[in-house]
DNA sequence: CATGGATTGTTGAGATGTCAACAATTGGTT
DNA sequence: AACCAATTGTTGACATCTCAACAATCCATG
């Protein structure tokens, strides 16, 4: 995620705003660390997480619910498909039923890269929040779910009225 | 920051691997969020940074200072600055002593619409994490902070050999 | 069983970022 | 004074994601 948030200038400190802040930086941060990780073997993170979700779908899934699941629009999962199909990591099985769609599957050739991935990736991603004890990891994760969710339902105070 | 990291399968449930997850997946709903508030004027994220550095300095930045400042390529300052001069939001002045840069200043206009913008962007960040006791909030930017420098020096188990 | 509204994957345009290369300019060293 | 390496802003190629529009296909309803 090219995202860009991570203003150094710190204008007004707040607590609160404070932990925003550094929540957009370390999101970016480790955003950029998972794809040096990644480029080791040439994929992108979007590549990557399209493997990982098929690992345990012998059945494959269609691409509509492949962008579902990575929380992307589906007109990129054409692109990403493409990418994986042409270096055999993937392929586009006809879905019994739908004329419409395709059925994803990892081939033998992407589950053999996957094998290769996984150990150490969760090593690094365990090293990288290792200085947290388990129960500190998880109010963290309760801490941001609970941002994710006040986010996402935004507090209009004033919706239009002094633009 | 379009960035897709949001994978919803938990395919593993350490608390350090949800934890980090739901850190991409915060930092997501964070950004989209401040697109959509930004977007109340017509401006984009990190124009509104631009605009939010500049407040404090009468003299202005050069177009390199403002990319060390935003963390991004000074390549991209080209395009933001020319977007929001073409508002008469800022405006480039010659550097006194150095032919080849500019001085990025904030217009008139420019300080009035920053002026309209701060109250509720503030109001919004401190409702998006009102949850959060002060204390907790230090403790939240805490734990971020030593996440960001962590990713910043991955821990590199075995370089190349098992690639 | 016909027909019209949804859904699927694809395409192309646009936004936002990265990086490499470039000319103009600066400044330290001989 | 002359030169060479570093820096500045700009451009263009590329990457990644979004969205709107499209044809093909599905399916529920009359």
């Amino acid at each position: 995620m090219t995202r860009h948030c991570a203003v150094e200038a710190p204008i007004v400190t707040s607590p609160r705003y404070e932990a925003l802040l550094e929540l957009l930086r370390a999101a970016d941060a480790v955003w950029n660390a998972s794809r040096a990780f990644f480029a080791r073997w040439e994929l992108s993170p979007s590549q990557f997480n399209v493997l990982n979700v098929l690992r345990d779908q012998p059945r494959g899934l269609t691409q509509t619910e492949l962008s579902q699941t990575l929380v992307m629009h589906r007109s990129n999962l054409t692109g990403l498909v493409d990418q994986l199909e042409s270096r055999g990591l993937v392929r586009r099985r006809e879905a019994p039923g739908d004329r419409r769609s395709w059925r994803v599957v990892l081939t033998a050739e992407g589950h053999r890269l996957l094998r290769a991935i996984l150990p150490p990736y969760f090593e690094q991603i365990e090293a990288a929040l290792a200085h947290l004890s388990l129960s500190r990891a998880r109010r963290l994760a309760t801490d941001l779910r609970r941002v994710r969710k006040q986010a996402l339902n935004p507090h209009r105070p004033d919706p239009l009225s002094r633009a």
